[in-house]
DNA sequence: TCGTTTTTGTTAAACGTTTACTTTATAAGT
DNA sequence: ACTTATAAAGTAAACGTTTAACAAAAACGA
């Protein structure tokens, strides 16, 4: 049988409260008692009863992670370091993949509020934020991730790309490319949005038409990519700006299958969420996202949150980097 | 204020017994109350605090994946499809991320089994059970996943390697290559020792004697990857087997910065702990492990364990596939 | 009609902590 | 010596469930 408080109480000759404090260090505790008690722990191989406490305090020290795919390497890039950097602050992190499905996150949010976790972080799938608001109780610690819906206000991090894909683009159109295509992603999420924008303006900016035969809707799998590309080739263009790197990966793979040379025959520009290895050499133009960075700084506002909950909301964005040389 | 039991028994009338258990369908209740509790639960929108219940019952609905790189695909992979697998049976996921850390790893047990999870799937960085032993109580339900540590009995799922690693050596062997380097990963995994075996008892079978120059111990990074097969290459090989995919990513991009071409200049053979796409259409050859598949099969186990703590240990061995052609 | 079983529901005791409140012992001030 | 302040530790009440033990009412068998 494992050893409760009152065993070591027992042991150690003093009381139940003593102990309490001893462990959780909330009073003062003469260091002559404390060795006792001390002793009798490691005597009983006591360790406390991390439910009771929970139950008791209303602390639980669990993060919630809900991420639309983990499987995403992006995604999965986002988890590592805020499991990096909750780990610090003593909390843990319990995770929910949506696959992007709506009924996944509602149920994974109801859960996550009903006594498992003190926390959320959450790139959402949804678009707007009325949609997931009933499952958020009020004053729940809630940091959005990458994307943020319509309609949230409270803490963010994320990443605008608004600038970034602009100039890619105005870069492209500088050099004389004009049919330059576009391989968008789900088109709800902000981020999506955010590109598009991006896109059109340096168009526009440029007087250029936007010509809706080069703009492709994808839906963030390589599959999709490759499809999309194929779609865009066939339609002649001599440049591309691709949302997301898991299209890109299916998009390159296209393009090698019909031996098109990436900066030489057609230009590549991608958005990229993380390190890729053998893309590199190529010449593909990246535009990087600080995904460590997001993450840690996720990790760290909603441990903030959670231990000072009147503090104002606060809305991180991060710059990406153009990297032209594609290194 | 949020609703508790004794609320939603009062207002409909009934003692927070037959709440309870109309709940959690713990007895038979008539249809007129249960009717009125469900009614006053929506009313009240009450839901069951978690902490309470689990302290009561001892049951958390939580598992522990201790896992030793998060940010490896491999992994990633194993985590997504275990997350998925568990919360078909009710349970949710706590990750902790060890970076092959003996401390990380020991704090992770000791976190988890104090009684924030029900259950531990577990990548063990240690090489004998004997190091972990102490950190999981007598009957803890533990899956060893991927690697065994030596001298553990009990559930675990794995890849044996052995079998499938000798054969394609012994093919290189067949096609006359005979300078095969050979580059390990982390000496101390069980899965390495396997692959070690294989690529041994290959040569020996065919008479080769083992040349020292031509076997680079790594450390599972894609830069060691690198450095591993660029000295490899000035031992003048012809052919190569990596241990994991991720250095195999590193020893390519060497291959390819000196140009030479695998399928004509060099052969090489490679773990492949998971899809990838650029690498299919050279002519690697590649032996997969169903990553997926253990990791389902895993997370069934530990479940099982748990509702039936009794179930005799269960050894669960997959084999991989070898890809000649690459695809 | 009267005991016996079945159905439906209640009472109250746990579960193992934390923590507000109280107590005791010792020291300090007069 | 007598109050007062302070240091150190103890007492006991919560926290919100689940569930064993019990009770009342209804149905049944003879």
């Amino acid at each position: 049988m494992k050893a409760k408080i009152t065993d070591v109480a027992k042991m150690a000759g003093v009381s139940i409260a003593t102990v309490s404090h001893v462990i959780n260090g909330t009073r003062y505790v003469s260091d002559n008692t404390r060795k006792k008690v001390e002793k009798a722990i490691r005597a009983l191989d006591y360790s406390p009863n991390i439910s009771a406490r929970s139950f008791k305090t209303g602390r639980r020290n669990l993060i919630g992670y809900v991420a639309p795919d983990i499987g995403n390497r992006f995604f999965a890039l986002i988890l590592e370091e805020i499991e990096d950097t909750l780990s610090l602050h003593g909390y843990n992190l319990v995770v929910v993949n949506t696959r992007e499905d709506y009924d996944r996150e509602i149920a994974g949010l109801k859960l996550l509020t009903s006594g498992i976790a003190d926390g959320i972080i959450i790139a959402s799938t949804f678009q707007n934020y009325t949609e997931i608001q009933p499952y958020l109780p009020e004053d729940f610690p809630v940091v959005q991730i990458d994307r943020l819906p319509a309609g949230y206000v409270g803490d963010s991090v994320r990443v605008s790309t608004f600038a970034a894909v602009k100039a890619a683009v105005a870069d492209l159109i500088a050099e004389g490319y004009t049919r330059i295509g576009y391989i968008a992603s789900i088109s709800r999420l902000s981020s999506t949005v955010e590109r598009d924008q991006g896109y059109r303006r340096a168009l526009e900016e440029a007087g250029i038409p936007l010509d809706p035969a080069l703009v492709m809707q994808g839906d963030a799998r390589s599959r999709s990519g490759y499809d999309c590309m194929k779609k865009l080739v066939d339609a002649g263009v001599n440049a591309v700006f691709i949302s997301n790197s898991v299209m890109a990966g299916g998009a390159m793979s296209y393009l090698d299958n019909c031996g098109l040379q990436i900066g030489r025959d057609i230009q590549v520009v991608s958005m990229r969420d993380y390190e890729w290895h053998r893309f590199q050499k190529e010449a593909v133009r990246t535009i990087e996202q600080p995904a460590k960075e997001m993450a840690r700084l996720a990790a760290q506002q909603v441990v903030e949150r959670i231990e000072n909950p009147q503090l104002p909301g606060r809305e991180t964005i991060l710059r990406p980097t153009y990297h032209k040389a594609g290194a």
